[in-house]
RNA sequence: CGGGGCGUAGCUCAGCUUGGUAGAGCGCUCGGUUUGGGACCGAGAGGUCGCAGGUUCGAAUCCUGUCGCCCCGACCA
């Protein structure tokens, strides 16, 4: 095949775009791939088109390779199924809903697990049928509160989701390792470096669960990494526990002045000038900070729950939402501690000389969560509920408890890895896929189950695995371009070779016909700027910005029979024999 | 949701302070010259100045409102 580029429907743009700031988004448009629609919506041009479908073709090949069968479903869907699931309610405002001319709501697919499930419900009931893995290249809507970077992160965008169906727990753990296994195959063949990382579940429910993020200053999500090959979202950390130690022969606790401390590090110094330890300065990890949150549960309460943290430590807000989920968090305002006058601003802490004010069984009965590192034996400087007072030498499991443990605080790069691997570092990544097992949530919500070898009704469990198809287009973009323009792996360039005719001589556009057609009959998908009144400079540049790595410069040398192959990664421009350069890239 | 910025030709922008017939470059059309790194000459086409209201003889420009878009942030005792 070969295309012409004064008939390609295309337009490539001299300046950048002034709304486009990533790289991959700004030559995209610049280079005539994608435009813009409305936020976070884009057409797709000839050029962008064929880049999609080669990204499509490599994914289709894995996933059939993987044992899993393509289907097809609709973008628009009826609320009931995911009234069933919960998720109506539970997207929140990232669904895009409407309604059809008799006022039934609808929505537009932001995932497809309920419809996948109510499917496999409506055709098969018996164990024999199972396992059973399906797919689908489709695009998904998410009214996203802010879509940013084109096509990394848009509000419709083109995924391929698989589900798998198991009627036991062995069973989808293989399931899960074959779509796993894909993802490790498809990253490869992009060329695309990735870490698989723990994540966490979150609002798609379910236990194992992992990302496959791959390492970019753009990307959305920060996760850690030890030399020992531990790797894990910053949402899935997890906090390694200290021994408890005994505190039978601790002093008991003492309560102090403590004006003027709006600050962790104010509270430190006045303990340092007014308290001085023998041993050593006090520091903010020896403060235990006690953080007021508010969550939003589904049913619209409101419940205040108290954190308690090393004064060292920040609350990592996304942490929290996964720990909470799904509720909604906040931070406390002025109306709740209106509300709570137990909660003395500022002084908080578990315990006054009154008796202890945080934790469910406590005065103010405010569920009081710890951070793991509170553990049993450990003393703190905290707040002593009384206005300009604080406590010295709590002891945790002695003069408090908390209701619970919660992973909330932040993670830094030297903490220990949870297996051991030693200290983490943190990077940031872009998530090109994402594995989990969802186990018997949406089977079980929507009845799906089975007979098994015994007669008995068994509930399926499932797996949902995700590669987003337009991101990876867009990181791929991102992380091969060169500044002149983009850069495709050979595998996901719009064509296989571009040949450029740079001069009017009749003898410059035979030889570049003859070549092309050469090419074509080899097999080449040939992309030929046979644009006449064009300048030499203006077909380099659009040569460079569209980003076909190999580009034939047909020009001068043609009346000898000789042109020049252009390595666009590398930059180096050979000569070539014609006969000879045909016979290197047809072979 | 909070902060900042911006809406004028297909694209990138000027004009607005100080109101007076809508501008430039690129792109596009026609003619001619040019052809190995974004050529040149000449002639053209193309805009409800985001929208609504107001002030005024007169508004892209001043006032009010509104809508939209882009970027950053979203938690803290």
């Amino acid at each position: 095949m070969s295309t012409r580029l004064s008939q390609l429907f295309v337009r490539t743009l001299r300046e950048d775009p002034v709304d486009a700031e990533v790289a991959s988004h700004r030559l995209l448009v610049r280079a005539g791939y994608i435009r813009r629609q409305a936020p976070g919506i884009f057409a797709w041009l000839p050029l962008g088109l064929k880049v999609k479908r080669k990204i499509e073709a490599i994914v289709r090949e894995e996933m059939e390779a993987a044992g899993a069968q393509e289907v097809h479903f609709p973008g628009l869907l009826p609320r009931e199924a995911y009234e069933a699931s919960g998720r109506w309610s539970e997207y929140g405002d990232s669904l895009f809903r409407l309604q059809d001319r008799n006022g039934a709501d609808y929505l537009l697919a932001p995932t497809h697990e309920e419809v996948f499930t109510l499917l496999v419900k409506d055709l098969y009931s018996s164990y024999k049928d199972l396992p059973l893995s399906i797919y689908q290249i489709q695009d998904k809507y998410r009214d996203e509160a802010r879509s940013r970077g084109g096509l990394l992160r848009g509000r419709e965008f083109t995924m391929k989701d698989a589900y798998s169906f198991d009627y036991t727990d062995a069973g989808l753990d293989l399931s899960y390792q074959k779509q796993r296994d894909a993802y490790e195959r498809i990253f490869t063949r992009l060329g695309l470096e990735y870490a698989i990382v723990k994540a966490d579940a979150g609002a798609m429910g379910g236990s194992r669960s992992e990302e496959f993020l791959h390492p970019m200053a753009a990307g959305e999500d920060t996760f850690v990494r030890s030399a020992g090959g531990y790797t894990a979202n910053v949402e899935a950390f997890e906090t390694v526990v200290p021994e408890t130690l005994p505190f039978d022969e601790l002093p008991q606790a003492t309560v102090f002045d403590s004006p003027d401390t709006p600050t962790i590090q104010t509270l430190v110094d006045l303990a340092n000038a007014e308290q001085p330890r023998p041993d050593r300065e006090w520091t903010a990890a020896d403060t235990l900070k006690n953080v007021v949150l508010a969550l939003r549960h589904l049913d619209g309460e409101r419940e205040l729950v108290v954190i308690g943290l090393p004064g060292d430590r920040d609350v990592d807000l996304k942490r929290v939402e996964v720990a909470f989920a799904p509720a909604e968090v906040e931070a406390a305002g002025e109306a709740d501690f209106a509300r709570n006058p137990d909660l003395v601003k500022g002084y908080i802490g578990p315990w006054s000389p009154l008796g202890p004010i945080l934790g469910e069984e406590s005065a103010s009965g405010i569920r009081y969560l710890l951070d793991p590192r509170i553990v049993d034996g450990t003393q703190w400087i905290t707040g002593a509920n009384i206005d300009e007072k604080h406590v010295l030498g709590l002891v945790a499991g002695r003069d408090f408890t908390g209701d619970g443990f919660v992973e909330a605080s932040d993670v830094r790069a030297g903490d220990p890895a949870p297996d051991g691997s030693g200290p983490v570092e943190l990077a940031r990544g872009m998530e090109i896929g994402h594995v989990f097992q969802l186990g018997r949530k949406y089977a079980d919500a929507l009845g799906l189950k089975v007979l098994d070898e015994n007669g008995k009704l068994v509930t399926v469990t499932m797996g949902s695995y995700g590669v987003g198809i337009t991101r990876i287009m867009a990181v791929i973009a991102e992380s091969t371009n060169d500044g002149k323009g983009l850069l495709w792996p050979a595998n996901v360039s719009p064509f296989d070779v571009h040949v450029v005719a740079a001069g009017k001589e009749p003898v410059v556009w035979e030889t570049a016909e003859a070549l092309v057609a050469s090419l074509e009959a080899g097999g080449r998908d040939v992309l030929f700027d046979d644009r006449l009144k064009v300048s030499p400079g203006v077909k380099f540049g659009d040569a460079e910005l569209l980003g076909v790595p190999v580009i034939v410069i047909v020009g001068r040398g043609a009346v000898d029979g000789n042109v020049e192959l252009w390595d666009r990664r590398t930059n180096e421009r050979t000569p070539y024999a014609v006969a000879d350069l045909i016979g290197v890239l047809t072979a």
